[in-house]
RNA sequence: GCCCCCAUCGUCUAGCGGCCUAGGACAUCACCCUUUCAAGGUGACGGCACGGGUUCGAAUCCCGUUGGGGGUGCCA
């Protein structure tokens, strides 16, 4: 274990999927972690009795693992699970208990809101501060709060004060017997070792509380820092009932991992000249809190979709088909795949589409009803085919070259050009009028199957 | 309601008092290239929320207004 260096720590609820929201602050928290020599500590915060599935846990390594957060690596440590903490964080409140910095309450939720109505406050009054109550069932813990304000230093966004007559008298301890949030997350924070927080601004109403915690267990607080959070495009904090915010979800449909950090990274901060796509290395050594914008950022489908499609083009053509691979129906030859591959890549914005666009040379045609519509009602498409039919059975050099050289010849009595005269061989032979290059793709598909689609076609529309 | 945070093109951002006629990227549109669609190239569109100050000089500093966000739990 580093003592010397910082240690930051990223502290998730587990919730049975990764919010790209806590990937980014992962992924800021990593980074830092990285550049300054210090420790990446993983936290699961499941304490919520609700929050507690085994399973879930792996989720979020497999999860970390795959934005590049190398759990095996000295940099990492954890993951420590807050539950398994239990103890500890009751001694910090019978501590606090003791010290006076706490004490117990016995008022209901229903009570409190009661009395808060009948006198016109906003919530718990302090009630029962000075009644001296001892631990019982039924009673809760309750932070002294002191007079004064507290000053939370925070890297990102500089001193934000906060009055203390504005915060309550806050529960550290429920009526049964678990501990609070604010709490354990100091407590654990506190034997962890932890001195630096990074994490989202929604958090920074709870800093005064819990700077108050350290201050009272006598213990000097960590380096905060707020980072503005993700908004959908109604500006509203992402959140997993409307939003597709699930790290998972991106996964499956075909997104690159160095796609989707780079763009994360590049939410609220950038590298401070004109370019966003840059590799993991160089964001590391540029990173820096105080760069950080201020204002929440929309997360953009769009972009991200176009930062993994520049991410695709930059890989190598073995890269780029390894990369398919897991999109491919098994069945479907790899070697065929391979000599397309290089035609496919500079089109694709995600893997998930990788199969729609090249099924038609695994499999029967299909063919789209407005392609056909649109170019095989025309009057030169049969008599077009028939001609390109005849040369290309008598045609033994079957290479993309030669096969557009001889349509070229073919569409010149038409008085076409070749984006015309393509069309009716295209739809012929992939159902569609968009797709691969199309020479290249009768190539691949080979001179027999070729033809007998173009057959097929030229029959469908004599019928 | 109260507390806190924030405010540059539609979006993500550069800008940290003169280099700004406000730069880049995504999106949109146009043109070029072209074998469809992409990719690529060129260009266009488009912004300092508003009002007061401070200053010789404000996108940059201060105040206010407005707008947005976060929080306000015996959730985390």
């Amino acid at each position: 274990m580093n003592s010397s260096g910082p240690r930051f720590r990223f502290a998730p609820s587990p919730t049975g999927f990764f919010h790209v929201g806590g990937a980014r602050t992962a992924l800021f928290n990593w980074a830092l972690a990285r550049s300054t020599g210090g420790i990446f500590v993983l936290r699961i915060e499941d304490t919520d009795e609700a929050r507690n599935r085994p399973e879930w846990t792996d989720g979020i390594l497999s999860a970390l693992e795959w934005l590049g957060i190398d759990v095996s690596s000295p940099t990492f440590e954890g993951p420590y699970f807050q539950s398994t903490y239990a103890d500890e964080h009751l001694r910090a409140a019978a501590k606090l208990f003791e010290t006076g910095h706490a004490y117990y309450c016995e008022m209901s939720p229903d009570e409190i809101a009661e009395r808060a109505k009948s006198e016109g406050v906003m919530g718990y009054n302090g009630w029962s501060r000075d009644l001296g109550l001892e631990p019982g069932p039924g009673r809760v813990l309750r932070f002294r709060v002191p007079e004064g304000s507290t000053i939370v230093r925070d890297q990102v966004r500089g001193d934000v004060e906060f009055d203390h007559s504005v915060i309550e008298d806050f529960v550290l301890v429920r009526s049964n017997g678990t501990p609070v949030f604010n709490l354990a997350n100091v407590v654990d924070d506190m034997s962890m070792g932890i001195t630096n927080v990074i994490r989202a601004e929604e958090h920074l109403p709870n800093t005064p509380k819990q700077q108050m915690i350290w201050t009272a267990l006598d213990r000097e607080p960590p380096a905060w820092g707020h980072v503005p959070v993700l908004v959908n495009e109604q500006r509203k904090k992402l959140s997993k009932r409307r939003d597709k915010v699930a790290l998972e979800q991106y996964r499956e449909e075909g997104f690159l991992a160095d796609a989707m950090v780079n763009y994360l990274m590049t939410l609220g901060w950038s590298a401070g000249d004109d370019r966003e796509i840059l590799p993991w290395d160089e964001i590391v050594s540029l990173f820096a809190l105080s760069d950080v914008n201020l204002s929440p950022a929309f997360f953009d489908v769009k972009k991200l979709a176009a930062f993994n499609g520049e991410y695709i083009r930059m890989m190598t053509d073995v890269e780029f088909v390894a990369a398919c691979d897991p999109w491919l129906p098994p069945e479907w030859d790899r070697n065929t795949f391979a000599a397309i591959a290089p035609h496919v890549q500079p089109r694709l914005v995600t893997f998930s589409d990788v199969s729609g666009v090249v099924d038609f040379i695994f499999q029967e045609v299909e063919f789209d009803d407005s392609s056909w519509e649109k170019v095989m009602t025309t009057e030169v498409a049969g008599p077009l085919l028939d001609e390109a039919i005849q040369r290309y059975t008598d045609l033994d050099d079957w290479q993309a070259d030669t096969l557009k050289a001889i349509l070229e010849e073919v569409m010149e009595p038409f008085g076409l050009k070749l984006g015309k005269a393509q069309a009716p061989v295209r739809v012929a032979v992939t159902g569609r009028t968009v797709g691969p290059p199309l020479f290249e793709s009768l190539e691949v598909l080979g001179k027999e199957t070729t033809l007998s689609r173009m057959q097929v076609a030229r029959g469908r529309i004599s019928a």
